[in-house]
DNA sequence: TGAGAGCTAAAGTTTAACTTAAGAACTCCT
DNA sequence: AGGAGTTCTTAAGTTAAACTTTAGCTCTCA
């Protein structure tokens, strides 16, 4: 299954930002910045699993955006990237705890793959497990368990119920589903209710329960 | 079976390391630094099985980040390289606690040896059993028995079946086996299938069984 | 009671996984 | 070096799971 990251990268150069969000736009969600305020401000408020900023970042030095960003608490991988060769920035920046510190030019396939691997060991590390009532779901592994017994999910019910179980007592809307199922592709809505009820089948047994919302999308209430 | 450690190696003559790497790669997977710092961190997120320091580490001394290692609990073989053939610093090293100090110029079978042997020592003195159920498995050994009669494994297969044993009860990615077992080259998905495939075969009478988990990979189950 | 929205079973389509077989590559031994 | 025996890799055909769409049904509310 294909993941979808969300990564928050901040680079002066504005097409580039456009170019790298179209080359990894399978695997990774790229939301471009120019500005690292912008880019602190978003991750703050959106969940993030990775977070690449360009070395050469205008009016401020990459180094302090890492530094700001520890300070508030925000720990998931930071990958640095820099045409340089200046030996000692790096030691620096490693030293202070940046998780990797690429070199362009990189090909997209190595650079995602550094990206890959730092999500996972992060996630690996910081496993995001949801509890709600009798279901305990993991993010970072497809498994599902209710009352400790395991629930085999295929992949579209699994990202349907990831979706409602992070956002527990809100309602989410078809259309939100329906972006994040299918970004490229446009299906019939109807999709996502047969992917409800095969879930709800499955919950059988789930002492909370998906709740429709007239019009407007499912909830889950705990 | 070729065994393939992970060797990762500090020094500041970066053409040096990649003729190391070249070199050594039939039987060690090298990962050459030039900053300690880089090194350190590496050690702590990967398995590796042997660490390697020139004596004249840029910025550092070599002994420090011996010390910062064993510091940090990394117990791996440490060996110590050098062009210098000053007794006491050798002595010194040697009575620190490093497992071997090698003075350059060196055969590569002379030092391969060494590197072999060290790493052989260390993991014979930690072994790493795995047991589930009727399996058993030798991480540091290419031994498999099941109900104590063993069975031949293939490298490949033995590896597979290590990543799936020492992540019981998780979902070990498709993806992840592929990297894993193909650093380098690009090979069909399809080959995992196909090792899956005689795995299972030969793990017949376990009493556990390689799942499938569709769309994600493999999971063993206890 | 009829229109709109949601539900679900079933059929058709697509995609992933499994198995087998055959040739290539590698090891080991002489 | 050369040959036998493993092991690895790819390809092709088969099977199975997951996905999508359709269509008829149900529920709700005006």
């Amino acid at each position: 299954m294909k993941s979808n990251y969300q990564v928050v990268w901040v680079d002066d150069d504005m097409d580039l930002l456009e170019a790298v969000s179209l080359n990894l736009q399978d695997e990774f969600n790229v939301k471009g910045f120019t500005d690292p305020e912008g880019a602190v401000k978003f991750i703050q408020d959106n969940p993030t699993d990775a977070i690449v900023l360009d070395y050469h970042i205008p009016g401020r030095n990459a180094y302090d955006v890492f530094k700001d960003l520890r300070m508030k608490k925000v720990r998931q991988p930071v990958l640095f990237l820099t045409g340089d060769t200046d030996v000692n920035i790096k030691l620096n920046c490693l030293d202070l705890g940046v998780d990797d510190f690429l070199l362009k030019p990189i090909s997209t396939e190595e650079f995602s793959a550094h990206l890959r691997n730092r999500i996972r060991a992060f996630r690996h590390k910081n496993p995001t497990t949801i509890k709600l009532k009798n279901l305990e779901m993991n993010l970072s592994d497809p498994l599902v368990t209710l009352d400790g017994r395991q629930i085999a999910l295929t992949p579209k019910e699994f990202q349907i119920l990831s979706m409602l179980a992070s956002n527990p007592n809100t309602v989410v809307r078809k259309t939100e589903i329906v972006e994040k199922l299918w970004p490229e592709v446009k299906v019939e809505e109807n999709n996502v209710d047969t992917h409800i009820s095969n879930l709800r089948k499955k919950l059988a047994g789930f002492s909370s329960d998906i709740k429709t919302v007239k019009c407007f999308g499912y909830i889950l209430k705990v």
